[in-house]
DNA sequence: TCGGTTAACTTGTATGTACAAGTGCCGATC
DNA sequence: GATCGGCACTTGTACATACAAGTTAACCGA
């Protein structure tokens, strides 16, 4: 989505550099024009020139400098918020038509762990949703979803089977706006295994997250398990900056979920 | 580690913001000084200030500006590509004792999907390990690691039960400069479950990575098992920026490696 | 023809200035 | 006591200038 004409004009200029990039006409490995070409191209000044150049060098998609100008990289993968977090959105970016199956969607006490996730009182009430994942029609994940009341009674309104929770209650003004997500690896248990059409105890690739609002209140709470021979997830790492996903050790043993 | 005396200005002043964040000066939260007041604390101009901030906000550290100072943010967790891709020195670093056996140091034919990942020819050799690590001598995760011939040679002199080969190959001039990490699971076949200790079939929590060098070259292919009670992977990701974690579908299935 | 040196290019760092846009506080008025 | 407006603060954006430090190419001499 191109930004507004009106944004200040070193965000302009990132947005174009960043164009030039993606659509081929500054393949990696190719050296940008130098700061002076550019002022002349935009006429501009060197200091919005510079300050788009290093929103693309935090970014990682262009290095080097110092003498001579930086030199286009790889593209290095990544998503946005929306698209990890939502299942829907995921599917339909990589050509795959999503699909769910609802099992569950039921109001009741927060288990202990859900409790803790969502920062609740022990015994407060959580909305929560039980739903087999599709791609192109093939049973992918399961999805155990906790809302807090206030957002889960929301669903009560909407057919969980059409489609994305995540843009339905984004559409309805609920603030998503950050997620701590830990993957690891669970046995499938009788329930599991059976919504995915596979063998009981065979391995599955959980990915647990709280998602929070701009002010850290907690929202929602899911445990999602994949077959791991049609999911991964994937990062690249440099030795340039640190990385945002992190090896943990955790004290306490974890079985299947129950 | 402190940098340079002679580092350029701007990058003290966020070293010693970065500092004062960390060690509770500026608590999560709080409000930074305001640039007026924090060039009249270093005797400089708001530009060196101003590019410091930049980089503390571009790390996600401070958020928010405009008509008011910048706010601490509570740190976003992250690891460096050496303790990522170090299980000695990650080990280390939450206060555990590493340790490993070495089960087989072999010159050998790469299998094809080692052939694949190291970019080699059918039929070249690779220099591949076995181990199992421990922490605190407890059983953790089993370590299938293929070298290029030309550094994996380099190991034939070196005892891999005394530690981080990681860190031994960056001793040797070996430029370990980034990694691709896949990210999934496995049931543990039967050679596993022995060196874990565990019952066959259990899931293991599997990162596979590819570490190249500057320039491209591949130099490392791994397969790293993990119980999963004891170690998972963990990343926080916002509506702000887009996370370098990547959920991935694959098209082909895998089983448990053999 | 090759190597070294120099000059001209590059980017990086820092200063200063000016103004736009946002925020907060204080005083006045209802 | 509450609300509104104005003012003084803030940060954001952009310009200009100057110089440091790195790189590259060209020229000259051996």
């Amino acid at each position: 989505m191109s930004i507004q004409q009106n944004a200040p004009l070193h965000v302009r200029l990132a947005e174009e550099f960043m164009r030039r990039i993606s659509d081929g006409t500054w393949p990696p490995g190719s050296q940008l024009p130098s700061e002076a070409v550019l002022c002349k191209e935009f006429g501009t000044s060197r200091g919005p020139i510079r300050q788009a150049l290093a929103s693309l060098r935090a970014e990682g998609a262009v290095t080097g400098g110092r003498g001579r100008p930086p030199m286009v990289r790889p593209a290095v993968p990544s998503q946005s918020f929306s698209t990890f977090n939502s299942f829907t959105e995921w599917a339909v970016g990589i050509g795959k038509t999503p699909g769910q199956r609802t099992l569950e969607v039921a109001l009741r006490d927060a288990r202990p762990e859900v409790s803790e996730a969502l920062d609740l009182e022990a015994g407060e009430k959580v909305v929560e949703l039980l739903r087999v994942r599709y791609l192109d029609g093939v049973p992918a994940m399961i999805e155990r979803t906790c809302f807090i009341l206030e957002v889960g009674r929301l669903l009560f309104d909407f057919d969980t089977d059409s489609g994305s929770i995540f843009a339905f209650l984004k559409g309805q003004g609920v603030d998503l706006y950050s997620a701590r997500h830990t993957i690891d690896a669970v046995a499938a248990n009788e329930e599991d295994a059976e919504l995915l059409e596979q063998a009981e105890g065979i391995p599955l690739l959980r990915e647990r997250r709280v998602t929070r609002s701009a002010s850290g209140m907690a929202i929602e709470y899911s445990e999602d398990c994949y077959l791991p021979e049609l999911t991964n997830f994937t990062i690249d790492n440099t030795a340039e900056r640190r990385a945002a996903l992190v090896r943990v050790h955790t004290e306490e043993p974890k079985g299947t979920h129950d």
